[in-house]
DNA sequence: CAGCGTGACTGAAGCGCTTCAGAATGTCCA
DNA sequence: TGGACATTCTGAAGCGCTTCAGTCACGCTG
C-alpha cells in the first residue's frame, strides 16, 4: 500500500469514481449533489485517508487563507506580558472564530514591529496592527501587498480602520484627580518607546516626540492638566518588569521626590507600587499613584489601583467586526456593536466609520489619596 | 491605470521582457541569473507595485507555509495569563522564526482544545500542543492530516516528538520540603482539569483521573512524600484569576485548616497568598505556601514563593528544535540544545530523542517555613 | 408529444508560483 | 580550431483545489 503520498482529491475521485468537482462539492455544497453520492464520496475519502481539502491550494483557488496577521511591536514574551494584549486579543479572535479565523502572530524584533519581509511572507488575509511605532516597516509592507488592515492604538493610516481609546482624555482625568488632591509634585512614567533607548529622565518636548502615539497622546492629557506643577518624566528602559521596577526607583529617588506618580499602563503603576513598599513608602499616604487600562490584576494589588479605565475587550471586539467588515467589502462600514452600549464613539461620518475610540473613566481606588 | 488586480509574477515577466522563471529566480534564487538582470527585473516589479510571490501560491508550489500551527487548550487571554505559555512560546519562536516560521494560533473552545475542523483548515507544516487534554480531537485532526507533531507537557503521541517536564519529581520535592518542615496537614490545589467541572474538593482517585497528564504526575508526585499526612485536594473552578482566588479561600476554609498548600502552578499558589493576605492568615508563620514553574512574578510576590523551578525558555528552545528537525527530516534527532548546559534530560534511547524533560529543582524562597 | 424546467454531475479553465530539464551563448584550454 | 564546460535564461509541467458553464436525463405541463 503506498502511503507516501497523501491522497489528493483526484484520488478521491478516481476511487469514487466521480468527477473531482463532485468531490470538491461533496466537501463545500453539499447541495450540488445527492445525499447519497456525497456520504459514499466521504467513505471512500475516509477510506483513504483524505482528510480533506487541502488548505494551502483551497487558498489559492478561492484567494482567502483564513488567517489574519497580527503585527506586534516586540517580542511574544514582553508582549503578553501586558495583560491589555491577552484580552484585546482574545475579544477579537472570538468575533472572528466563528467565520473560521485564526490568528498568525507576526512577532517584533529590534527594528520595532515584525521585519517586512516576514510581512510579505506572511499568509493572511488582512493584518491587524496593535500599537506600532510610526513608520514601522511592517506598515510599508501591507501597503504594498495591499493587504487590507486594522490599527489598535496607533495613529490611522490611509485606507485602513482604526480602533483606540481616548488616551488625551484618560490621561487628562487622571491627572485633574490627583489635582484635585492637592498634588503639586509629579512623576510621569511612560513606557518604554525609544525616544531614550536606554530609558531615563526625558524633558517634556523630548517625550513629545515619541514614536507612540498612545505615549504622545497620554502625555498631552497629562500635561494638559498639570500647568504650573513641577513634573518629572522618567521613560522605562524596556517593556520587562524588571526595567518597569528600575524605573520606578529612578522615580521615588528624584528630590524632592514627587507626590503623586502618573504611569502611562497599569504594569507601570504596579511597578511603582512595588518600589514604594521596598522604599517603605506609604501608599497612599506619603505616595499616590495611578495607572492606565484598568487590566485585571489593576484591582488585585495592594492597595488596589486607581487607574484610568478603557473596556479592552470591546477595543478586540470592534477590531474584529472591523477586520470582518473589511474582509466582506474591501472597505469599512459601521461595526455592528459601535451602536452598542459601553463600546466606542463613533466618528462622525456615518457610513464609514474608518477610526473610533473606545471611551475611558476614571476608577478611583486605593493608590491615590491626599498629599 | 489599472490597479484593479494586483500584478503577478507573470506581470512582471512581461514587463521587464523575460520569463517567468527568471523573475522567480530573481526573488529565490538570484544566483541563478546575472546581478544586472536581476535589478532590473526587481526594477520593473517595483515600479509594477508587485510585493513580491504571493505567499499561497508559493506556498502550493513548495508545499510548504511557513507557519506552525500551536493547539492551546484554552481561549487565548486565560492561556496567556499564565506567564509560563509567553515565556515557552517565545523560546519556541525565536527558535524557528530564523528559518522564517510564524505561530499560527489555533486557541481552544469548550470541547477542550481546537475544533478538528480548525485543524483540518490550519495552513501548517507542523503543530505543536501545548498541554491539552488526553484525547483531544484536534489531536486526530492532526494525525489524520498526517502533520508532524510536537507535544508539550502532554503524554507522547506516536509518532510525534515531546518536550515536558520532570512532573512528578517537582512536585515530590515540593512536598518534601514541607513534610521536613514538619507539616502534617496538607491542602493541594490543582489546577481546573475538568475532573469536577465547576471546580471542589477532589478525593485522590478522582484527581487521578485528571485528563491533564501534568495533573496526574504532579499529583502522584505530592501523594508519594505525603504518606500519613492529613491531605485535602482542590480542583480550581476555572483557569481565571477569580476562581483561583475561589479555590484558595475554599482550601484554606477547611477544617482544620491545612498548615501547607502545594499549589499545581504559581498562578495558584499566587492565589493562595493574596486570600491568605485577606484572611489575615500569616505566611510562613501560620501557612506555607508552595508552587509550581518559578514564572517571574513568583519572585515578586510578598513574601517571595517558593516553587519548583522548570526552565521554560529551555522547554520552549527545545520545542522549537524539535519542529526544525522534524520539519528537516521528518523525523525527530536529538535536538542541538540537549547537550547544552542547564537543559534537557535526555531519554535513553541515542538518536532519536523523541521524548525529553526539562530538569526541575526547588527554589525555596520566603513562603514556607516550619509548623 | 413537443417543450421546458430542474436536479445531478462533469470538463476544463484557472489560482500564482516553483523547478527541472534543456537551449542558447560564451569561454577556455589543448 | 574545436570540443568540454560554464553561465544564463526559458518552456512547460506540475502543486491541489474551486468554480462556472454546460451536458444529460428525467419528469412535468399544456
Amino acid at each position: 500500500m503506498t502511503r507516501r503520498r497523501r491522497p489528493t482529491l483526484d484520488d478521491v475521485a478516481a476511487a469514487a469514481g466521480v468527477s473531482r468537482a463532485t468531490v470538491s462539492n461533496a466537501y463545500n455544497r453539499p447541495d450540488q449533489l445527492s445525499a447519497r453520492l456525497r456520504d459514499e464520496v466521504l467513505r471512500v475519502a475516509a477510506e483513504l485517508g483524505y482528510a480533506g481539502p487541502d488548505p494551502t491550494a483551497r487558498s489559492l483557488a478561492t484567494s482567502r487563507t483564513g488567517a489574519i496577521a497580527v503585527l506586534l511591536d516586540t517580542s511574544l514574551s514582553t508582549a503578553f506580558s501586558d495583560p491589555a494584549l491577552s484580552l484585546t486579543l482574545d475579544a477579537l479572535a472570538r468575533v472572528v472564530d466563528p467565520r473560521g479565523h485564526a490568528l498568525l502572530l507576526l512577532p517584533g524584533g529590534a527594528q520595532g514591529g515584525p521585519p517586512a519581509e516576514r510581512v510579505l511572507a506572511a499568509q493572511a488575509d488582512i493584518a491587524v496592527a496593535y500599537s506600532l511605532a510610526d513608520g514601522a516597516p511592517a506598515l510599508d509592507s501591507v501597503r504594498t501587498r495591499g493587504l487590507p488592515l486594522v490599527v489598535i492604538d496607533q495613529p490611522l493610516v490611509p485606507g485602513a480602520a482604526r480602533i483606540g481609546c481616548q488616551d488625551r482624555l484618560g490621561a487628562a482625568l487622571a491627572a485633574r484627580h490627583l489635582r484635585e488632591l492637592g498634588h503639586r509634585r509629579f512623576g510621569i512614567f511612560a513606557a518604554h518607546s525609544h525616544v531614550r533607548p536606554g530609558g531615563g529622565a526625558l524633558t517634556a518636548g523630548e517625550a513629545a516626540g515619541a514614536a507612540f502615539r498612545d505615549t504622545r497622546e497620554r502625555l498631552a492629557g497629562y500635561l494638559g492638566e498639570l500647568e504650573a506643577c513641577e513634573v518629572v518624566l522618567h521613560e522605562a528602559a524596556g517593556l520587562s518588569a524588571e526595567s518597569a521596577l528600575d524605573g520606578a526607583f529612578a522615580l521615588l529617588g528624584a528630590t524632592p521626590r514627587p507626590s503623586a506618580v502618573l504611569c502611562m499602563s497599569d504594569q507601570l503603576a504596579l511597578a511603582v507600587l512595588a518600589a514604594a513598599r521596598q522604599l517603605g513608602i506609604a501608599v497612599p499616604g506619603e505616595l499616590s499613584v495611578a495607572g492606565f487600562d484598568d487590566s485585571p490584576p489593576a484591582s488585585w494589588s495592594s492597595p488596589p489601583l486607581t487607574t484610568v479605565r478603557q473596556d479592552l475587550v470591546a477595543k478586540g471586539r470592534i477590531a474584529g467586526e472591523l477586520v470582518l467588515s473589511l474582509l466582506d467589502s474591501g472597505s469599512v462600514s459601521a461595526p455592528a456593536s459601535v451602536a452598542a452600549p459601553a463600546s466606542a464613539s463613533v466618528a462622525a461620518s456615518a457610513s464609514v466609520a474608518a477610526s473610533s475610540e473606545v471611551p475611558v473613566s476614571l476608577v478611583v481606588r486605593g493608590s491615590t489619596g491626599p498629599v
